[in-house]
DNA sequence: CGCTCATTTGAGGAACTTCAAGGTCAGTGG
DNA sequence: CCACTGACCTTGAAGTTCCTCAAATGAGCG
């Protein structure tokens, strides 16, 4: 695990958590509700939750090549920092999530966007039960092409409008969590920016920009949105 | 297969085959030397070569859900076309690149991008095979990451400048035909810089940028090039 | 040679970035 | 309780990059 503080005292979550604390046992193995047999056996793999504060490092390429990680609670960014200095984010990981295919060539740093529990769970423990039984080896196809996935709706993403680009993130994301009635958005504007390839002056405009022709609304605390016009939005995400 | 043409008879190749077209049976299970009943298996999975023309259509979504594809030859590119009309290619695929996780909620659309021969391949089939075999489930599983790095990569691509991204397309595809001496690029601008997220004008300008700054040279045939200062075209590659 | 299609070049304009300053909010200490 | 602080977001003006439109050049093929 190299060189994380992951024994920091932990204080207090935001509000993305969607398992409660109180059970912290079997997040991941629930995928598999029907087995007692099988969830011992990956409840034996996994190490944690582990807690993360905002800001922190939660695996560098070494930690990825052992571990498979999968979001409690919070959100996970995946980014690179060029030699040039600018950073780039090339993912978002939400609650649920089960992630961790990652190039080492590419040297990608897992980083906490928000305060976060994420479970280890030992790559080479998994595969060999992946080869043992046909629906871990589907749920880890499952992640991995959903990854592929979302990566290559990035890649469509990355060559629209900013205004498209901002609409999309938003209404995507408000679709991830689970169309609640407001989108809190969890992540700061500076790691929506790194992820759409924009700077966040631009990212703050096209946002009041939609606000000022009423797609969205601003309610109450910053970063709380209110997507109110899904038809209009729908037509600015198509460019 | 819905409505392609594949009947359509073929003329010739382009220089870009990497296996010879006589041995048209077991390109894919190659990948497997060693086992003659898991050669045979896969055999009887597969269906082709089939042969493609530039420019048309090599399957959509229905066929995508039911079958992987091997190229065996020629380039391959994976593309969107938005209800705006603008075109995206999400990736290129060369021989000996199997593919086919794609999400058909994106309704991405196959196509040869030079004249092409690939192998379909019954995704049901490979799957139960995959689930008795794990070195056939390992191929699967590295197929699939190594193509979800691909696509990060290609992420992380589209928000540098122009040049930069330029400069990285043809050194990468340079790498993935070999580092032969020459590097004769298979398709055609337009498909590279909707791969890029450029015009055609903003590409040529780059390319010529770099050849007047002696990065690269152009040879003989319009799309020969030769990478001359590979130091310098790194570096133009970090930003 | 003359056709078509692909690539190159130029000039002007739009979109995004950069730089600089102001505003908002939550936490901290007087 | 209130001013102070620092992080984050917003706004404006100027500059750069890339796109758009238009036209010329070049390559491949009958």
């Amino acid at each position: 695990m190299s060189t994380i503080d992951y024994a920091t005292p932990f204080v207090e979550f935001n509000d993305t958590k969607i398992f409660g604390t109180a059970d912290t046992s079997a997040h991941f193995a629930k995928v598999f509700d029907d087995d007692a047999s099988l969830q011992r056996s990956l409840s034996a793999l996994q190490r944690g939750p582990v807690r993360f504060y905002r800001g922190n490092v939660i695996a560098l390429d070494e930690d990825v090549a052992a571990y498979l990680l999968f979001v409690v609670s919070g959100v996970v960014r995946s980014c690179k920092i060029c030699k040039s200095g600018t950073r780039s984010v090339v993912a978002f990981y939400l609650p649920g999530d089960l992630f961790g295919w990652i190039d080492p060539q590419l040297s990608l740093s897992i980083e906490a966007a928000t305060d976060t529990e994420v479970l280890f769970i030992k790559r080479s423990g998994l595969l060999s039960l992946a080869s043992r039984d046909a629906r871990v080896a589907n749920v880890l196809l499952r992640a991995t092409t959903n990854e592929l996935a979302r990566a290559q709706e990035h890649v469509l993403l990355m060559s629209k409008s900013a205004k498209c680009r901002a609409a999309t993130f938003l209404t995507d994301l408000w679709v991830r969590l689970g169309k609640a009635k407001y989108l809190d958005v969890p992540m700061s504007h500076q790691d929506i920016a790194d992820y759409l390839g924009l700077t966040t002056e631009t990212l703050s405009r096209s946002i009041t920009d939609m606000e000022r022709s009423g797609l969205i609304a601003r309610v109450a605390s910053q970063r709380r949105l209110l997507l109110q016009n899904h038809f209009r939005l729908r037509r600015v995400m198509l460019n």
